[in-house]
DNA sequence: TAGATTGTTAATCGATTAACAATC
DNA sequence: TAGATTGTTAATCGATTAACAATC
């Protein structure tokens, strides 16, 4: 199983939203594969998901063949070459840095390890928390990133500090040769274009959510015209 | 001031990439004023975000004319009608449901109240969390959703329980007249058309970066090329 | 006035959906 | 074979960028 750089060398990176529709399949996939089915189809795949079969085609498409006309695609091994493509079939290590409610929220988060993104090492800068013990990990000063993360091998930077220092983390973070950020600071950062980065922004997500509230409409979710809505009584109440 | 559903009755819902680059326009405008200035252009908003100022002028134009020829916006009236539009010119408040780590961790974050958003009520199904103390807030159990939410006037809910039981939730959401859901579950949830979803989904978020790290290419932020990159040495280190 | 900057139209670009021959 | 479903091309749709007259 290759380890290269790239499935499709030379070719460019896919769109961000095809990236995003193929850990929903992924995902679907995984909860298809617990069930005990063998094949699926990009229907099957997509409609639940609130995704259209030719969208589901084109998007894997984009990475090659790997379907069966008449027939469908093979679960397992769609799942292991989609794991593939993504980049998740081998684990990631990643700094946690900022240890204020958020960043020990993420720390304690168990969803994570289970995908193969392991916390290694803590950083902050308050000194009532720097030399502390975090779930068997030393927290140290972020000006030692540079220094330590090297030697773990840290691929990732989980940002987690208020936003007027973001920008400063970032600078200790390319030093220390750490190739992605995930950022939770409500800040845009600047980045020099060797280092990779993903917002998180929660801020923005609850102000779209407000907006959409205020004018009473749908959008980014299943509606009972795509897939139906039924109340599943009893359920849930006592 | 209008409280009216919308600014422009009648018209369909702006774009979900308009309304993210609204949020980032506020939250621009807002570090400008706090700077003291008076007014600012498009170009001077957009750039810093990595946004085209042909890009932002488009953007708000969906709404209607706030800018002057030759001069520009005022940063005061644009912030209190890009508020006014965004549906946050008041207090939300929300639900929490769901109190593992993630749920807990957003009881305690700050940010959400600075921008009008308020957590007033708690619920989970765990024996030994409901009837318990958070925050000066007492945990309810989730199917007393209905009961308790419509005299708390809530209107959002965020939901920050385990896949398996995200779908559940939503019936009693929905059951208590509540409007909106901030999604943090792993989970496409089917809702009725009345009811808005923004989905959270930290795993998607994470793969994403992992998959740029693999294939090392810049997306999704500013590069020098857009906005030069300074190192700016000794405003952390020690 | 000259320079700056808007709002808007037109041009470009990219993403989604529809359609269908190929194939199991 | 007949039915199902792929991969792919063409058609549609929407979003971004460029250009520029209008205006302060």
């Amino acid at each position: 199983m290759s380890q290269g750089r790239s499935d499709r060398p030379g070719e460019r990176l896919a769109p961000k939203a095809v990236i995003g529709r193929v850990s929903l399949y992924l995902r679907r996939l995984e909860s298809l594969q617990r069930r005990g089915e063998v094949t699926t189809s990009s229907s099957q795949l997509g409609l639940p998901l609130g995704i259209h079969d030719a969208q589901v085609r084109k998007d894997l498409a984009f990475f090659g063949q790997f379907g069966c006309p008449g027939i469908g695609y093979r679960i397992d091994d769609l799942i292991s070459t989609l794991r593939r493509i993504l980049g998740i079939d081998r684990e990631w290590c990643i700094a946690l840095v900022g240890l204020g409610n958020l960043g020990q929220a993420l720390l304690k988060y168990k969803g994570f390890r289970g995908r193969g993104f392991r916390i290694l090492a803590l950083y902050d800068n308050d000194p009532d928390k720097i030399g502390k013990t975090f779930d068997d990990m030393v927290v140290r000063p972020i000006a030692d990133l540079p220094h330590s993360a090297p030697g773990l091998e840290i691929e990732m930077a989980a940002v987690c500090v208020p936003a007027d220092s973001a920008q400063e983390v970032v600078e200790l973070v390319v030093a220390a040769g750490i190739p992605g950020i995930l950022n939770f600071a409500p800040q845009t950062l600047i980045v020099p274009n060797q280092l990779s980065v993903v917002n998180v922004d929660l801020s923005i997500q609850l102000e779209h959510l407000a907006y959409q509230v205020h004018n009473q409409q749908v959008a980014g979710s299943i509606t009972p015209q795509t897939a139906p809505f039924r109340s599943r009584r009893g359920s849930l109440e006592s």
